[in-house]
DNA sequence: TTCTTTAGAGAAAAGGTTTTCTCAAGCTGC
DNA sequence: GCAGCTTGAGAAAACCTTTTCTCTAAAGAA
């Protein structure tokens, strides 16, 4: 039966009311259309208020795609991102979104995964769609996206991902925030601290063992313990073996290099018989919600402020596309300590 | 000192080269230059092969914008979603990318939250950047998102959120993922299965639990046991609490609503000297890798498929783009059981 | 040689908006 | 009665590309 009534959904494009559809119907050039509802020109208050109730009426909206030809900025950027996780990308998108929507600025999101072709493709979409910007984001702050972002010809701004020299870049403090929870355990009284953390191929494990390093110096507490390994729930368990299992002074204190590892630790740690806190402090690294507010006891964590990072990109590509000027540069934003239960109390608390 | 040789990046947006750059330099007109690119029109092959050598010299793109605006398609989707964790929304943005970045078609990715206000902006942003489509995606699928987007005169895909009526949409079949879960039990020999399931506020959870007690049912298996809690590790220790503390048979399996409950009955489980998967098998729902791979052992669980039902959905809106017909209606996709280690191997394996 | 056809290329319109320029009418002041 | 302003509004160009239409010149047919 094809009756004219079948049931399927024809993708009826309403042809949408354009400036000129107001102008006829207000009987004024589209000209004066344009000024009225953009508060230029010289007109009659009355035209004017005309000419907006006659727009309100018909639902007028102006086309972006001509005002963006025209004015040669298209109120869209790029964030591409290798992070298909999603769990540091997430966190920086919704900075950005938040800085850009504001301004009327949509975000295009690419996920590039560590594939060359996917990546000049997207950028090559990005470009052909005239984005004002893009935002390079990532998984790690050692890898470089697999793109050529220099030379684009529009601006670029790198937030938690390996810059290109002299770009302007945003990315977390990873020595300031080993030195939050470092000094969280010094100033808790522990004594015994070791460092559980990941692979020693990651630039962030040897800036984080640095400042673990330096502070217990400061403190003059017992020589540092680093630990590598993957970023694993397993290789905190494994590690616990290995400090707990051997003769001598146990640790007090365990710094771990992400939440996972650390879930691992303390799950580990109450399975030997050991409390956490009241016997073994342990501090996380991420603040990865669902993992760390699961662990029993919930589990005090250094957070990268990620969401404020997206958030200074997206500002400051804004800055870069209103044709102001921005030093190049590594900014480093300092993360925060979240504390919940699994250091103890600060002393006087 | 301000010599001009301050060290500041400059927006230098370099001006594009444009077909009239093109033909000018091949000393054609641009109608000549934009047929000989798209290869259209008639033309000596050498002024076409000479056209074609100036604008790659020249690198020249072609204004998206421009084209948008003459074929009155941008090629461009929205993706709105409430999930701000991507635990979701990102596999079935995965999908929908693959699906059309052979298009050409990019992706404008909005975050709506649950708020209205924050709805209406980005769709009101998507509609003024002339989108060619929508796909709505969620965080559960009894929930509307909190924005209206029927009648927005272009074509709308649902892909796991609560669809408007008569509308078309991807939705993961619960009911089957269940089944294939508890028959999964069933072809291994367990009697006495349990069902740990997530909130009753849940549509999912009462689908999930019927499929459970009819699978139950056609095998003449013990009477079904039905506990609903929140979707946490927490409410999986307190399940196996209720369980194995209570007088009289003890279950040989238990079905989990989501991996995270899986992941506190295993652990549970271990706590009180049972071991997974010999005196208790147990699944779980989601396969959220990095919980379902850490669990000790790894957890047997059920995929929903996100990508693929993202990469339909995108198949799909680009028909209705194309201006093909669909018909409405709720297209339930198959979840698959990703079998690991926690309820042992099918008999004769 | 003349008429018809075809090849090759350009002119122009369209898409929707913004902005500058132009123009006519009304008004002020002398 | 007129030079000079101001006011209100429209015409037109611009943004960049695609496509249809038009035009010229040359080739082929009679």
């Amino acid at each position: 039966m094809s009756d004219g009534s079948d049931n399927v959904i024809q993708p009826a494009r309403r042809r949408p009311v354009t400036l000129r559809d107001v102008a006829e119907t207000a009987r004024v050039s589209v000209a004066t259309a344009s000024k009225a509802l953009n508060d230029q020109g010289r007109m009659t208050a009355e035209t004017r208020t005309r000419i907006r109730a006659v727009a309100l009426q018909l639902g007028f909206r102006p086309n972006s795609l001509a005002q963006s030809l025209l004015r040669r900025r298209s109120f869209t950027v790029g964030l591409l991102t290798n992070d298909s996780y999603g769990r540091f990308s997430l966190p920086v998108m919704a900075g950005v979104s938040e800085a850009l929507l504001d301004n009327g600025v949509s975000v295009f999101l690419c996920n590039v995964e560590d594939d060359p072709r996917l990546g000049q493709l997207h950028v090559d979409a990005m470009l052909d769609k005239r984005v004002d910007g893009i935002i390079a984001s990532g998984k790690r702050l050692d890898r470089h996206l697999p793109v050529d972002l220099s030379n684009l010809g529009i601006p670029v701004i790198y937030a938690f991902t390996e810059p290109d020299p002299n770009s302007i870049a945003f990315v977390s403090d990873d020595e300031g925030g080993a030195r939050l929870a470092v000094e969280h355990f010094v100033a808790l009284g522990r004594k015994r601290i070791v460092h559980v953390a990941g692979p020693e191929t990651f630039a962030v494990v040897h800036q984080r063992a640095d400042a673990y390093r330096a502070v217990l110096a400061e403190n003059g507490l017992t020589p540092p313990r680093v630990m590598m390994g993957p970023w694993s729930e397993g290789w905190g368990h494994q590690a616990v073996a290995e400090l707990f299992d051997a003769p001598g002074e146990k640790p007090d204190a365990v710094f771990c290099g992400n939440d996972q590892i650390a879930r691992g630790v303390v799950d580990a740690l109450r399975e030997r018989g050991l409390r956490v806190p009241e016997d073994v402090g342990v501090i996380g690294f991420d603040n990865w919600e669902i993992v760390a507010a699961a662990t029993r006891p919930p589990l005090t964590t250094v957070d990268m402020n990620l969401t404020a990072l997206g958030r200074e990109a997206g500002l400051t590509l804004l800055s870069l596309v209103d044709g102001k000027p921005v030093e190049p540069g590594l900014r480093k934003l300092p993360c925060r300590l979240v504390v919940r239960q699994s250091c103890g109390r600060p002393p006087g608390d």
